[in-house]
DNA sequence: CCAGTTTGCTTCGAATCCGAAGCAACATCG
DNA sequence: CGATGTTGCTTCGGATTCGAAGCAAACTGG
């Protein structure tokens, strides 16, 4: 009960293009946030997903999802961000083992100054060549993706030796 | 001459979707990888790409470019491929300087060894909630994003010392 | 309330990644 | 042909990454 069908020829090209274009992307915008602000891609993802939260706060474990990266990685990405002053760690008062993460007004600073460019670099790279349909086409297919893939697998979250890997 | 229009949020929605979606496949597809050959993505990429090349070989700077990827960052993976016996290196006759990676009949091996795994983790966690419609308009959308992206900024290859960056 | 489990984060070690610098083979131009 | 780039790859050093292991706080059943 592996694989039946072999993936037809559009999946497989849809699959190879979703790819070369995240890689591409990924690359330059890392390179102009290098540039305009001095960070690093999940730091700026770090500092956007502050920035939106309602007290500019999330716990550690909640971001790290967020952003599908590893808790070692974020803590020490968010020992980073502190270092730069762009954030604040504490422990949360209701539950004492959690680390909230706080932006900064530095933080927020470092935004706005980098937003600019990032915009730009996304209109004239990744939406310059497609229509009004063709974003919302795109919008419409892959947050249906993101929804699917996010439903299932707890992603980054790793059980623990508990529930055993069924073999 | 910055950002005067400041994306309109079917444009954000999209672009975090494309990121979202881009980073979950990736860490799923790693883990598939690692568990059922023992490679990591780039090495499945490499190998995926010598496979379909007519002869089973590449250039290092074209493989580099084309799963984008440092020169450097090439040279280590194309080093542990080689330990591992998936590909060979030789220097070229027609030009000297230039390394031609070529896959093993272990390569291949090791290529038809992963593929039902991977194949049956894009159907269950990004093709699953997509219709015939919707791979084709992802398809399309995202072949020519990469068209346009592939076009104007030369990538990887990193000017050199030459052509002053402009400031 | 106490053992056993789970959850949230950090530390540790090893692997990987990139840019800068270096080196050798081409190419161009006088 | 010699000087001056240019291109293709590797080495080097430092930064980043992850998983495994560790530790403390919270939850659970008895």
């Amino acid at each position: 009960m592996t694989s039946r069908t072999p993936l037809d020829p559009t999946e497989l090209s849809a699959y190879f293009a979703l790819i070369e274009v995240s890689s591409l992307l990924r690359h330059a915008v890392e390179q102009q946030l290098r540039d305009a602000g001095d960070l690093s891609y999940v730091q700026f993802q770090l500092l956007a997903r502050l920035g939106d939260a309602p007290g500019g706060s999330h716990r550690m474990t909640d971001l790290a999802d967020g952003v599908v990266y590893s808790r070692s990685g974020l803590t020490y990405q968010a020992g980073l961000l502190e270092q730069a002053g762009l954030v604040t760690r504490a422990s949360s008062p209701a539950d004492e083992r959690s680390v909230t993460v706080t932006i900064t007004d530095a933080g927020r600073a470092r935004l706005t100054a980098v937003f600019p460019g990032h915009i730009e670099l996304l209109r004239s790279l990744l939406f310059a060549p497609l229509s009004e349909g063709d974003v919302a086409a795109l919008d419409g297919v892959l947050a249906r993706v993101r929804d699917h893939m996010r439903a299932a697998p707890p992603r980054s979250a790793g059980r623990r030796r508990k529930d055993a890997p069924s073999a």
